[in-house]
DNA sequence: CGAGTTTGACCAGCGC
DNA sequence: GCGCTGGTCAAACTCG
């Protein structure tokens, strides 16, 4: 893997149909991104997960990999023109703008409210916790997350997401809404 | 039986 | 060019 941001685009008490639907709002090409890329930088608060208590924070030695291309300005190549990442044979690189999330918790699954599939399992350099992929099930619906623990810190789990969900929330999630109210997001730009 | 998971193989990009 | 690595595919498998 080569990169990811973190950000938290907006305040989770907004009118948003589902609780993450603000992942799909940050993908509208304007790329409203409040993307960090110093620990400091982001610090969110959550509480109540499925499990435990989860808290949003950036080690910054294990987020080092901020994606360049974002990195030089902020999503800056706009057009989604990302490298790497290609489809197959022939069709164009495009890579949606990808958006990861650090959440301390026991459990390496954030219950989002969608419904996913696993499509691939990775062990990834210099952590021993493989990389998990996940695409969502709903028909027509593109999105994907990668879900990985981190070495240094076995408590905390990134789940990067890619694309935007085309579809209302797929159940329940008024345990994950209360949760992302309770959300504190320091970002400076 | 359908939906989801596991896992090895495959492919493409990148650095040397 | 080659090897490494990340990302995806797909068949086999599990589970409800």
């Amino acid at each position: 893997m080569d990169s990811f941001s973190t950000l938290f685009p907006c305040p989770p008490s907004t009118s948003s149909p589902s609780p993450f639907s603000f992942l799909s709002m940050v993908n509208n090409s304007s790329h409203h991104d409040f993307q960090t890329h110093k620990p400091s930088d982001f610090l969110g608060l959550m509480s109540g997960t499925t499990a435990t208590a989860a808290s949003m924070e950036v080690p910054a030695s294990d987020i080092t990999n901020v994606d360049s291309l974002q990195a030089k300005g902020l999503l800056g190549s706009d057009d989604g023109e990302v490298k790497s990442c290609g489809k197959k044979k022939g069709e164009k690189k495009i890579r949606k703008p990808r958006y990861a999330f650090q959440t301390r918790s026991q459990v390496d699954i954030l219950d989002d409210g969608y419904r996913w599939r696993k499509y691939g399992q990775k062990a990834v350099k210099n952590n021993r916790f493989p990389r998990s992929y996940y695409r969502c099930t709903h028909q027509g619906c593109n999105v994907k997350k990668q879900v990985q623990r981190l070495s240094k810190d076995e408590g905390i789990v990134v789940t990067t997401y890619e694309g935007m969900h085309s579809h209302q929330i797929e159940k329940s999630t008024d345990n994950f809404e209360h949760i992302l109210s309770q959300m504190q997001v320091y970002a400076s730009f």
